[in-house]
DNA sequence: TGCAGAATTACCCGAACGGGGAAATGACAA
DNA sequence: TTGTCATTTCCCCGTTCGGGTAATTCTGCA
């Protein structure tokens, strides 16, 4: 705390990571147009990232979730993992609660929706910076919540996973080198925590809540 | 063809419709920054574009395809309801069939994608305002493909829309005053032109495809 | 050390599902 | 007018699914 006062005299230096170039550009003119604020770096590329905070050092992130090739949980754990400190702020457009709990679990001290209005996002900015962990109004209920709703076990996620490929029990079975029972005893506990009868409102429920992911 | 040429001593006029600040403000910095393009109206809200329109008269639209509350389609049709001419360019996140589809059955006169980028769009607004219809490579083909893929009767879009709910045959037919059996012989055909073997699948290629849509 | 929870497998049973025909009606196009 | 196609319903049959119950092993936490 007592460190962060002298920074306060020189700007917050920003790195924006997005791959769409336009929003790039918005976002960089609308923290520029704020006092002590100021954009370092852009990329669309999620492996630059790391590339470009080793050399700029900035003071805070900006990272798009969705990014093609290395999503953005995994370019924010690559920085994470060889700066501790890193302040990354993860923007999305959906506010989907996986994409939120993995956000969240690869280190981001924040999370915003991409309408989030400008003073909102500068504000949080400095915020961050300032060592504070922002979340949107009820965001960190919504992440407790998950907790109890959806906290899947590993065999329950990888039979899931199967799962929405459409598979049957005895594919999955054969998939995973389980008995066709196993898998049932699986998806049985797996209907009662995400509240469904069959495997197909499993499904439907599953993607509707981020927990896994089409494309 | 004769009248645009008076048209080309004065600038493009465009107006932008999109709920997301940042990406509102990035892209009209993008547009202003090409020689010939200026932007003369900016909005977020699908029910204020009729409006801006009226007073603006813009020569081309960029328009997102996700607005909250009056979608992107919908504004589209009541702009080229009361201004059958109007050059509408739909803009979006992701490239999904059916959100194409309807955008061009709407009467968009191009697609893009946000990630486009900015020569391409600076591009595509020249040549949309100069009459043409612009489509990304290969889309042509894959709404031509869509028609022959998933040309779903009414009936089995209904099955459909209630399978993704994640209803049981009784129940659907319930809910379409059908028999059981009616509602499995839709599936059936269902299951062939979506070529899937269960209900699942059916629901996982659909929600893939985007004939129908989530949340 | 003991208990809770995850993981694994098993068996039974009734309900739901999917495939293969088949047949009747009505609409719309060739 | 003939024929195709959507729509509707029916039957049979085998498979798959989901619920109930239960037993074993292992791990981690108290």
């Amino acid at each position: 705390m007592a460190v962060k006062k002298l920074k306060k005299i020189s700007p917050i230096r920003v790195m924006l990571v997005d791959d769409h170039p336009a929003f790039r550009k918005g976002m960089a003119a609308l923290i520029e147009s704020e006092p002590g604020l100021e954009v370092v770096a852009q990329t669309g590329d999620g492996r630059e990232a790391l590339n470009l905070f080793r050399q700029k050092k900035p003071d805070v992130v900006l990272m798009d979730l969705r990014l093609p090739g290395v999503g953005g949980v995994e370019a924010t754990m690559a920085i994470r993992k060889e700066f501790p400190d890193a302040h990354v702020i993860v923007l999305t457009t959906f506010d989907m609660d996986e994409d939120i709990y993995r956000a969240m679990q690869s280190g981001a001290k924040s999370y915003l929706l991409k309408d989030t209005p400008e003073d909102k996002i500068a504000a949080t900015i400095r915020a961050v910076h300032a060592g504070e962990q922002v979340l949107p109004h009820g965001m960190a209920q919504r992440l407790a919540d998950r907790q109890k709703r959806a906290n899947l076990s590993e065999r329950e996620m990888e039979v899931l996973q199967h799962l929405i490929k459409g598979r049957s029990n005895k594919e999955i079975g054969a998939s995973l080198f389980l008995s066709e029972d196993t898998v049932k005893a699986h998806l049985k506990s797996l209907f009662s925590k995400l509240k469904v009868q069959d495997r197909t409102e499993a499904a439907i429920s599953a993607i509707r809540q981020g927990i896994v992911h089409l494309e």
